[in-house]
DNA sequence: GGTTGTTTATTAGTGTACAAACGAATAACC
DNA sequence: GGTTATTCGTTTGTACACTAATAAACAACC
């Protein structure tokens, strides 16, 4: 049987994390990028926590997680404070602003997902869902 | 019911095309990334064509294909001519190194589609490409 | 209490990925 | 045949994503 690049799961994941991608910036209003969308829900999930922390828990390394606190900090959803405990760290918390736009995220975030998986039915998503979480 | 981001498809999604990039990366001998890959077999299946329509049948939009093309050429991969009927198009074409690397390739990507899809049996494995490809 | 090892953050370099704008060449059309 | 629209390739700018190297701070340990 023949080799055949559209049958690839690494090919495919491509072109579905890509449609992702057009399906979230096209109902982006806040100017995030998913990468950014995921940080600043994670902080909103654990409350104030190290730089490095927040990298970890977002699937980030070290030099990724930088710029997108970086980025998310020139936009005001975030602030940056030394740990008093540990002259290593930097403390990543919500700003005000952050605070106040987390249900609007969340409720973005759902229509985001939705739209993502609409081809397929309710029952579909679940199972599919399992699967793709066994090949993180 | 709270919003998580552990449960969202786009989310999920990233981490599955990192496991695969590190699975890739893990045994790949000819220094090829999977978009390099994906471009270079392409081609095999393909044959000669233009850089924006090998750009257009692997899903990379023109400055993405422009830097892939650029890269493979360097490693030696393809080869590229300029069209002789359309001064605009240049033609990307593989060389001899490309053509005895191909069934390599085809190993290669076998190898690594199995590894990805280890955690799946056999019939999920059906399924589940079979939805992923209706979220493309 | 000083060595050893780990953690945290930064930086530099390479490689996707997309948007936007540009010039040159070609195609469509009247 | 001349205007209009489209296509092809390039470049610029922003944003992930990973590797590797570095320096500072902390923890463990005897």
């Amino acid at each position: 049987m023949a080799y055949r690049l559209d049958e690839q799961i690494g090919y495919i994941l491509r072109l579905a994390n890509q449609r992702h991608g057009l399906i979230f910036n096209k109902h982006s209003e806040l100017g995030l990028t998913p990468t950014q969308f995921a940080a600043l829900v994670r902080i909103g999930e654990m409350g104030a926590c190290s730089q490095n922390l927040l990298g970890r828990r977002t699937a980030m390394d070290v030099a990724t997680i930088k710029g997108v606190v970086t980025r998310l900090k020139a936009k005001g959803f975030i602030q940056l404070n030394p740990d008093p405990g540990d002259k290593r760290r930097t403390v990543v918390s919500l700003s005000a602003k952050g605070q106040d736009v987390i249900d609007q995220l969340h409720a973005f975030g759902e229509k985001v997902t939705e739209e993502t998986l609409a081809p397929l039915s309710a029952p579909e998503r679940k199972v599919f869902l399992d699967m793709l979480k066994r090949l993180t």
